[in-house]
DNA sequence: CATGAATGAGAGTTCATTCAT
DNA sequence: GATGAATGAACTCTCATTCAT
């Protein structure tokens, strides 16, 4: 019993060893850098060690996006239980460009990455990703219910606003600031988010 | 003189033909599929070919986002001779997502693509993305001038509209608009536009 | 004693156990498709297992091998209990092919595949394949020796003989009669038979 | 005109080149053996340099195929003259055992090996063959037709003669002829083709 | 007795790039 | 100016085999 549990938890130490060293990896070098000998050289083993823990490269990167929509899951978690739903949508904005800006390799591979997306075989992610969304619009729902707009196109209103923090996100891991001093781009993406906020109350 | 300058344009022709097939390529098969040989098989020229045009695969690609920038800019045109404003800066960005939204690759080339980015050589891209986005925060400052809006903060407010308008078009361009059905997208980014555009004039 | 013996026996098993998937799995794939492991996961063990019954991939080929040299004399068992050489030699005949056809994959190893064929390792089956060989020639010379045929050159009727039936039933396991429908080639192989039967009796 | 030709006939030259190769190493090794590099390796040239000769393995596969089909009906040609078919018939057999003997790599190849056969792409070999293969059939017709035997099932007589033919090469390409000792075995194989045109006269 | 874990060697294939002609 | 010919380095993936436990 206690055996099988250790050799359990070895494997699955062992496949976020190699996920570690993937994700570091695209982290550094993006997806063309991401190959199977680069990881394993990383984490000393031999490049045929990776295929006991993933059948193949792609079964590893989906893990890896699976990873990328666990941590934003977990780093939007904290919104979930505020209960005013113009708060709660708040904070939740908030926290979405505060991951996409503290983890812009896993928000790249989640959104912005152009990868074999073969839709079965990553229905985990994407049920997670579809989860988080839903989510996102309900609480876009209850702000119209409660009236906090007075547009009640909840549909058209969360897409907008998406639109916005995933731009702004997207402009900062794609590195399309450059036109923007290096010490102002914090200040400016806190103050857009807060002007966003203040259109969005005058919906 | 004659001769120098008929080489010189024969020269620019070969640049041009070389560079229409990198951009049909990388339209059909994106940046991977972007390979020497696929463009020298289009054109009917031998690999080694390009290769007296262009230093390198990296020089050819960066051609190629000029090219990018060049004909944003020449979509974005009509939009300068508007007087008013507030006008202007709405066509500007009905004309800018339209742009990502018609050519996607270019668009994917100019603020999505993860490339070699090597700033001194792909200097005059950027001049002339410089250009086009000066005009727009210009736009922008004559707005805030002409006071169509509350805020004075010229910079937020290009800095903000920029992000919703390049959100909307990354969504499309990368795909991760699955779950809106695909007859409703189209009606979506529409909707939304004109859903900034409003909350812009309560600015 | 009883230990000892017992523990043969199950040795026996389960290298019984692990040729038993080897076959079927050369049934299903070919010589290619068969690897260690394959076999390991048919049978539900390690492939560090097999290897402590056989000794490397080639024992266990041998194994194999002999264990169709033993299915083929099975097979053609019934026809050494009849007394008239002629009938005898015909119903061998007959048998012959009919293990061929029905069991092509013994067949190949037997005849057709061309494998690490390290004559010392292999003697068993060797041995085994002589005696029915014998067998079959001693059967042509009892019908020379009963006058069944005009020729007294027992050697070279019984080597025609053979390279009839072989050639038969090597097209078939080969797959080299696609220049027949496929629902004519039984009674094709059926007629030719007949005829080399009839041929035969001429000699 | 003259430069075209050359490249031409040097492009040839160079397929020939690998072709002998992979030939060579076919005949040592089998087509196991027979890999891309090892091939490369035996003409002096990288691996790459085959992939601008042959698309792939498989297009290799089958130029070598056709080859052996060339090679067949070059060695067969003579019979063609020959008027009487009965005389046609049996040098036509008389060749095609020689060519067996003598070619027992190309033989395999066209009647033993186990390989990718996709018959599309591999037309021109399987035409080939049938072409000869028709050919042998009619020639076996007009014995039939000049009342050169009792039985006029020319297919069943056809196919009948071509199993003795194929089993004998079989025997020797495939190497079950052990039990015949090395210096019996070209004098066997001379009796028994002997012996079977006498067994088809009396057909 | 059995195996989990690991690997070296090697398979086919692709690509940017070079260079003599 | 153009290219045919060539390649080194890289890629993903598979397999027989070993060995400490």
């Amino acid at each position: 019993m206690g055996i099988a549990s250790r050799k359990e938890r070895e494997k699955a130490e062992m496949r976020r060893l190699i996920l570690g060293a993937a994700h570091d990896i695209f982290k550094e070098n993006g997806y063309d850098g991401l190959n199977i000998r680069s990881i394993a050289e990383r984490i000393e083993y031999s490049p045929a060690t990776i295929y006991l823990y993933y059948k193949d490269k792609n079964e590893l990167f989906f893990a890896l996006q699976y990873e990328a929509a666990a941590a934003k899951r977990d780093h939007l978690l904290p919104a979930a239980s505020i209960e005013d739903p113009w708060q709660r949508l708040v904070e939740f904005g908030r926290l979405y460009v505060d991951f996409g800006l503290k983890h812009p390799d896993w928000y790249d591979l989640l959104f912005l990455t152009r990868a074999p997306m073969e839709h079965i075989e990553n229905q985990d992610c994407w049920t997670l990703g579809m989860a988080t969304h839903s989510f996102y619009v309900e609480t876009v729902e209850a702000c119209v219910a409660a009236r906090y707009f007075k547009s009640t196109d909840s549909a058209t209103i969360a897409y907008t606003l998406w639109c916005h923090a995933h731009g702004l996100v997207s402009l900062f891991v794609r590195e399309r600031m450059r036109m923007y001093p290096p010490e102002e781009r914090g200040e400016l993406a806190r103050k857009s988010f807060a002007m966003i906020v203040k259109m969005a109350e005058s919906l």
